[in-house]
DNA sequence: CATGAATGAGACTTCATTCAT
DNA sequence: AATGAATGAAGTCTCATTCAT
């Protein structure tokens, strides 16, 4: 029970900051309302309102990591693949503009609080490492269907996804400059930065 | 006299936002500490706090792309401009990692408060029209140079330098993964991101 | 058996008090830790932690009276039972040292709450009564002997013991400017003050 | 000002405490609505509500010992001086009847809270070092004018001392069996005791 | 009997903002 | 023009108590 309180809280919690936008500004008493109990009872669960964010986060990627691994596991080819991901990602950018931020991992979106961050910063070169994993299965994959000719450098493959997964986050920021185009021609642009990346090294 | 101080004003938020990584948690009273004046006083040149966060990040944006645009104004050929683009945006990325929330132009960084949004929202796309002004003109440096065949469409370029910014922030992060790498490699590695992703279209 | 368990709470509410030197900063939380039992269950015993406080008081005082007339019923003469006491009380401060607070019978220190006070209101009369005959046995044991010439007025008894119980106090408080004094020497500054004080009347 | 402020919050806190006579129990809200300001105003002149009661307790003991430097400096004799002394304390008793805790500098009448006693314990030994100067001149005065032989160990003269002061306290409880002693008679009592204690320590 | 779970009331504290000088 | 002082509103957290099981 105690577990399953938690991840309602968790979820409410990830609800919020999707909604939000701002780690800082969410409040106890907001998270409470969404979890449908009284402010006094998240504290049963969490020693403090920093504790409870910290742990939602690494909730999040976890889960966030997991649903990568699954998709990547399935037998799909790997341009399918990839735009499962792509689709995945445009359905989070959706929730939460700020998603790339925790997609590229970058630590200071979460070491807002001494507290969070002390929390944090144990698990999150275990999470690192598990998403660097799966990414990587990800390449492995394309390289597998002989669409990248040798294996890239760590950095050049990480770089390749992460860029791509860039393109579906400008898009989503809805300039008006690029509303003329649609989900699945930016996927397949990414798709496409994707493969030239980390093809043609010798051509330049 | 008004300019002055309101300039005042909007380096010590700035600084604050370079430092803190959270435009939410700033207060108050650690502006008017950074800029050596008492607390009421900011409340003669702001009505709101929201108002001077507002005005600074539109006043850092103004500064940002004059800078991007002085540089590229610069009769250097591209691929020194393209440089010292890069090591501008490091420089930018040691003070403040979440630096390029505020380059990829994302609206949801700001948006923190209805008053800051309604503020901001007026001069953005002014902004973002200038923004895109100074990045075609870099990208049309690298044309008349021959690196690049032909004009590419915009979101096509856009993404292009988008992404090789990418390349400096995820360096930043300082991931163990990739601390072999010296800033003048990922710059390297960047600029062939840069002319991979314009050429070549055909081929694949 | 609820007496049983009122007991073991009376016992764990004192052991808090000697621990935390003040009432009115205990929680239910730990008295049913300290007891060993939930929360709710001491409230299937006491209606409110206010009553648990202030049955527990009484059941210190009962107790003590009751340890205070034994150590003087039995056939000691009155120099052995004193320092006797003296050392009972000795043992108490080293574990309360608030308890001198108690041992006067100082109503101030429990009536923190309301309910404490007129709970124990009823009780405390009945409660200083059997005090004083406790005290009063002691005295005449020393009259008995011939220690004392002929017995003081009630005050004067009395303040001859509580002046002797302050000499334990005092030197309990451990100011380095008394850590010289062994226990027993003070022991025996508090006997010969007894004496003093009840004694030579006419000298003075 | 700032000065001036602090004492009225001092005075505030020290009429709470003696008014409901347990430090912990003493509320902020009730602090500033006996002071005349609002909440929030308190913490603009201390950094915690502990901060505040511990430099509270530092100035009560200080003006307390200031009191009863002047009553001694005074040149009254020695028993018009006791006297005055007791008639003061009388006086604070009827306001606090726990200020004895506090004239015996009963330290753990302060150490409720860590952060009390850790404000506390440096100040505490400089008080009491002033203190026992104070009492000492009291009683030097009660040699010179030959009620005391020779001079008594450190230790005896304090406790002849307190001694002395116990006797008012245990007068205002009011107890039933001693209401039929007024004041003075107490006072003369309390100067006896002071006397008997501190001579014929060859007759016994 | 016993208790795990839940919570309302209320405490401490923060901070943007106002106001008198 | 500048600011020290004051504060209301709001947020985090605590804890005695209730209730369903």
């Amino acid at each position: 029970m105690s577990r399953e309180k938690k991840e309602i809280l968790y979820n409410a919690t990830l609800s919020l900051i999707a909604e939000n936008h701002q780690i800082g500004s969410i409040k106890v008493a907001d998270i409470a309302l969404k979890a449908n109990m009284g402010k006094s009872t998240v504290y049963e669960y969490f020693d403090s309102k920093e504790q409870l964010i910290a742990e939602s986060l690494i909730y999040m990627f976890k889960k966030g990591i997991e649903a990568f691994e699954q998709i990547v596991a399935e037998s799909k080819d790997f341009k399918e693949t990839f735009f499962i991901l792509l689709d995945n990602l445009a359905h989070c950018l959706d929730k939460n503009r700020r998603m790339l931020d925790y997609m590229t991992m970058n630590e200071c979106n979460i070491a807002i609080h001494q507290t969070v961050k002390s929390i944090m910063s144990e698990k999150f070169e275990e999470l690192r490492t598990a998403y660097f994993q799966a990414v990587e299965k990800l390449v492995d994959k394309s390289i597998a269907e002989g669409l990248i000719k040798e294996k890239p450098a760590k950095f050049d493959w990480y770089m390749a996804v992460v860029n791509s997964m860039t393109y579906m986050f400008i898009h989503k920021q809805n300039f008006p400059e690029f509303n003329h185009l649609t989900d699945d021609e930016v996927k397949e642009k990414a798709y496409l930065a994707f493969l030239k990346i980390l093809n043609n090294s010798d051509k330049i």
